[in-house]
DNA sequence: CATGAATGAGAATTCATTCAT
DNA sequence: AATGAATGAATTCTCATTCAT
């Protein structure tokens, strides 16, 4: 990790931040493995000798996405005190991941590989720990009568809804009103969220 | 001459309940002709025969989904009577249509195809309709400071949660709670929605 | 000849003037069946119903080439007279219809099928006759010392050589001279030949 | 790495000369790169890995024969001296090339492509410039009254008749005279041509 | 005469991957 | 670490032809 011989983290990097972008663009299975070395300016041998093969490449980019969303959960729901603030503090935190990293959230939620056992076993396994601290530290806690599997995706649906269509919403011209900023659309999810869910 | 005219509808349906099944699994770019062909039991050319193109078979899927959604929005949201009334109705018969024709609402919000055009401005053509609809007659009506660019997206991503995760959440098993049945969960979804975006 | 009952006149003479149009522009090999019955306003099934196959409809469009091409040699250098006179009005007649033909002509003579051995037969079979002609109404008549399977190509060559590379020309935009019309162009190629051949 | 530089060049010539032989033998659209990568005994896909496509491929062989046969043009008819001379020079050298080159002269001249674009602009490029030096070395220097768009068809046509004709001609048994050879071929085509083009 | 579905082979091209250098 | 040739399978799409109606 602190010694990489320099040409190898460049390239490597290069690599990955294009695959990001074009798989995000295109989809995983339209990116082409040359199309990915021109873009990256690499040859075209290099992204089998860093990832061993494309599949490989993109796990490593849900690696990367999923690891860093659980770690808000982690942090932010597992902490001390009240239920609201933490899910506040939570939601806040994880759009402004989302917005940061809003190609990883395309690759990591909109991408169909539902055939592919070992990417959705992958997905499940991040899915598995996300569900379970919903389920310790959120729906357990109060009166909330929601099941963990209904609320993770749920609340994650809510919070991605923007960036998903965002492609999409682009080429509709609205009359008047136009999106929110990013922090005060986290402040809408968040009371929607709240206001909906929480016991009054 | 009066149940099928033959074989044209046996054939052209069959390639398109083949492809839905099949886009849904593995999305449109995992899916070759031929695998389509084998599986609607159908000679390889008469995809492009009766659809032009791999795509334009997409894009009557997609016609499909959209029509059906926009028209449940066109009737139970412009109808006579109070916005909240006029929202369960459209949430649960959308989640109905939803539960129903899940593999369509996979190929049509989950599939990546951000690189070409003329997907994406097919899928803005709907989306334009949706969000007027929702302008007209869900946003301006009360006191409701959302704009229909940020609801629609959002009541549609909260409606579909459950089903955009399921191929991923089948793969969790829960400690005790399992997800509800659509009705109930129909039910949750317009309760938080309406507690959530409703003035008090 | 007669009583061709109409309708098939009517489609069979689309296909072939399509077909003409199109075998001299894209070639035999690059016209597909179905832009030619797109094109001919024809069901597709019909091209082989008249004519058998995509082949035997260039045979019969090569057939009415040659055919014409060979009447006139064969009224003009074989009747009485002057060789002189014979040859320029050869010529002349030659290079009108290949002026009002000049589709037939470049698919006659510009289309490579040197590989399958019917067509190449086909054609040698016209040939054949216009060599012996030229054999027994030019060669030997006086002392010309060409052969005539060098003479026949030549001729042919030079007389046709505006309209083969015509396609080409007509995007070469020239300073100041221009191309003379037909009738001079005939009586250019008329003196070349006959100033370069005769005895003088 | 002093005679071939390893296997490139071997794969890429034995491409390139495959190609030749097929396309003048069968015509380009009908040669499928399937049997071209056959012949040339090379994998399928590298003919589009060295090339391109098979387009590209094409207008590879068609640069070899045109700028050999400008470069002709270029040094022995912008010499100094007599003009019939130079003229003389030029019909042998170019004779002599399209004996050498039979293949490259039939892909060059009788394959049709008059609806592709770009196959016939790059045509017209190497016609431009070989009417540009007819216009200034031969038509513009003594009283011939013929336009170089005119002229430069002809002779091309007369020299390439015996090639043009001769997978047909083989096909004829002549009862007595066989054609000439080359030389005398040569020579009969720089008579003719002088003697009907030149000032008497 | 005319239609339109159907077929199997073939078209050009691109794929992810491997390997010797 | 990096290169570029090579591979075999796969891609979408089009081909000419046939046939039942």
């Amino acid at each position: 990790m602190s010694e990489e011989s320099g040409h190898e983290l460049q390239s490597k990097q290069r690599i990955l931040s294009a695959a990001v972008t074009l798989f995000a663009r295109q989809g995983f299975g339209r990116t082409g493995m040359r199309e990915l070395s021109r873009e990256a300016d690499v040859n075209l041998a290099m992204i089998n000798y860093f990832f061993g093969s494309k599949k490989h490449l993109l796990l490593e980019i849900l690696e990367t996405f999923f690891s860093e969303y659980l770690t808000i959960a982690r942090i932010e729901l597992t902490a001390d005190g009240d239920l609201a603030k933490r899910l506040e503090k939570f939601i806040i935190r994880s759009i402004r991941f989302f917005a940061e990293r809003q190609d990883y959230l395309l690759i990591a939620l909109t991408d169909l590989h539902h055939d592919d056992a070992e990417i959705i076993e992958y997905k499940a396994m991040w899915g598995r720990q996300m569900v379970e601290i919903m389920e310790q530290s959120v729906c357990s806690s109060t009166g909330l009568n929601l099941t963990p599997k209904l609320m993770t995706p749920l609340l994650t649906s809510m919070m991605a809804s923007r960036f998903l269509f965002s492609p999409v919403m682009e080429r509709i011209e609205s009359g008047d009103a136009e999106l929110p900023d990013i922090e005060i659309y986290a402040q809408v999810i968040t009371n929607i969220f709240l206001q909906g869910v929480m016991k009054r």
